[in-house]
DNA sequence: TCTTTACTAGAGAGATCACTCTATTAACAT
DNA sequence: ATGTTAATAGAGTGATCTCTCTAGTAAAGA
């Protein structure tokens, strides 16, 4: 009897996914169809089904593969001891910049806005996310990084919706000057965030004040 | 001879705009049919491409009234003495509570992403309502009601990603606590956008103090 | 070597989509 | 009253979509 090797399949898995994940980019999860990602892959039409029971099963999976890396990138934010510089840092590169993360999220959040079990794991992943930033939050106010008046949770939900508009940004705008966005950003986060006896200054000085004392993360 | 009446025509028009507007709602662009809107205004296809061209221009025609309304209701809001009031009734009412919007403005951004000539009317849109909000901001800035230390274009993209941001949290988590959201974004509006010397004391009187001289707009 | 089963191809079924074409009815101008 | 054209219906067209079915090939265990 033959037995199914896991590694080889798991590979064949992965090309096909990360061939779907170029078409749904390019397309959206409607436009783009399984001929398609069978075209992409390389691959015939049987093949694919040999893999995947059916399209909304590749999205799913596309989808698990995106919180995985986001959780990933997450953790390696958490190294970070500032988290204004590790969100900049974050939306910068990843919101800003990279226009798949900009497609696929407004993608994923119009589906789930009419697809109940997409909505589920999109609220699930959210939820993951929203604790990880509390956490990190809570880490950083008894530090005395960040206000502690602040409700670690309801603040949580004021960063995620600040990266999901971040992710429009471009698209609003594609002469968008990111540079300068960021730069706003920041001001923003520095200003809300910061405990209340690092804001006792001037607009401009308040800024430097708040952020000198924290370690720069920036990737590049 | 018999000549079209315009008015008569503009108003069935309407209708099935209307009805193209609840279909494109539930089912987003590219998920609702011609067939659907049909149904939904009970026409028949010939009928619909009678007062249409095509599926697009239903589309564009609805994002051209939303931007209508858009525009009608940043009058209203343009009215108000105090910004981050007005920005905070526009968010809850429309943003966080209007379904609707919170789909619709999803569905246009993912399909911008895209599609190149959507693109233009999204960009043409938002450039619209950014000079209103950098105005605003202008006007309130030599009024000393809001920071003359930030560029007011900068500013009012910011905002504009904010209300981006703010659409999506009740998708990611259908069990917000609105007022709580709503509380904790005014925290955050504050801070970012009021004058330095209003912002010296603790954190909870420095809310206050930035608010209090301003005056309120709340709708209900 | 031989059998079994995974791997792979590709035709095409059945549904649906945007849109067209023809035909009928109704309202206005003369 | 009558002709002209707008308003409306609905069958149908060709394209495309997701997914199935049959079948051939290759590899691994007996």
């Amino acid at each position: 009897m033959r037995k199914v090797d896991p590694v080889k399949h798991e590979r064949k898995r992965g090309e096909i996914l990360d061939a779907a994940i170029r078409c749904f980019t390019r397309d959206g999860f409607r436009g783009a169809s399984t001929t398609d990602i069978c075209t992409e892959a390389g691959i015939s039409p049987g093949h694919l089904y040999h893999y995947f029971p059916s399209k909304i099963a590749i999205i799913e999976a596309m989808i698990d593969l995106g919180l995985c890396r986001s959780a990933e990138r997450f953790e390696k934010i958490l190294t970070a001891t500032d988290v204004i510089e590790a969100l900049l840092a974050d939306i910068e590169e990843t919101s800003l910049r990279f226009r798949p993360a900009q497609i696929l999220n407004l993608d994923g959040l119009a589906e789930a806005a009419r697809n109940p079990e997409f909505a589920k794991i999109i609220e699930r992943h959210t939820e993951a996310v929203r604790r990880m930033w509390a956490d990190f939050l809570r880490r950083a106010q008894s530090q005395g990084r960040v206000d502690p008046g602040l409700d670690p949770e309801a603040t949580a939900n004021i960063l995620i919706a600040i990266i999901d508009g971040s992710r429009a940004m471009p698209i609003r705008n594609p002469k968008l000057d990111i540079k300068q966005s960021t730069a706003h950003l920041k001001t923003m986060l520095i200003r809300f965030l910061s405990p209340p006896e690092a804001g006792s200054a001037a607009s401009k000085p308040r800024d430097q004040r708040a952020s000198r004392p924290l370690t720069l993360v920036r990737k590049r």
